[in-house]
DNA sequence: CTCATAGTTTACGTTAACGTAAACGTAATA
DNA sequence: TATTACGTTTACGTTAACGTAAACTATGAG
């Protein structure tokens, strides 16, 4: 694993455009640091990077993303940080719970008709045969 | 359960604004019946709206949530109509897998940050109680 | 009758998350 | 030295999913 890594190296890595990379840094979500004027990305932007992909699969805004990702950087805060930081958390938790519900009917009606469509395209075969 | 409901009734239950709920009509998701210009929707449209709102909340666009829509009504189809439908549901389930995934790695990242934050808490209680 | 309530159509506005293009810098390679 | 590859900033364009407002209709209650 290498210490460094360009903007087309991570855009290759994580399948993004250059643009979303830079779109995230507009946004504060990371913060290269620069050799002259080219941008150089540590392990823990890669990290940071990887954080907003899977928060965006699962349908968070790059906002909430940016407060999960500000969890990490936090080491020394102080009380009210810590606590704001656990109530977003915990929003955050409930609203995956309920997607985990959402997810198993889902995958059940998808199941369900697959098996609706088998059925008739096996009918479709049998009514063939008595031709 | 009542076999008809009006738009604002559906409103109300899903908590979305009318709006919305014709904004879906505009692009064929709904198929309410009239009742001179009003819109009346029965147990049918009820359950569309209920898998649209579903679709939503696992990041499903309104496209795509047509198409799982599709499913429901289409009974007598041809053949290329219910292959075309199998390897559709086939694609959500696999992105449905990813996010199960993603929202395990996701739990646990959570988990573990409020632990950090819940640590730190108590060290500055105990910090407190040397003074 | 009139007022309140609920509904309708039409149409322009808004936000997030990038896409796309122009115009330019730098560095290795043919 | 010219081209190719990779990078940069600036800025306007785009799409989905509605919000919002205007102007109108229908209907039951007082």
């Amino acid at each position: 694993m290498p210490a460094s890594y360009s903007i087309s190296n991570l855009a290759d890595e994580f399948d993004v455009t250059t643009r979303t990379i830079r779109f995230y840094e507009e946004k504060g979500l990371l913060n290269p640091r620069r050799e002259g004027t080219r941008r150089i990305y540590g392990p823990g932007d890669r990290t940071k990077l990887r954080l907003i992909l899977r928060g965006k699969r699962l349908g968070f805004s790059l906002d909430e993303s940016a407060d999960i990702i500000l969890m990490y950087g936090t080491a020394g805060n102080n009380r009210r940080q810590l606590e704001k930081l656990i109530a977003i958390i915990q929003e955050k938790r409930a609203n995956l719970k309920r997607q985990q519900n959402d997810m198993k009917a889902m995958l059940k009606d998808l199941a369900d008709a697959e098996n609706n469509c088998r059925a008739t395209l096996a009918e479709r075969l049998n009514g063939d045969k008595n031709i």
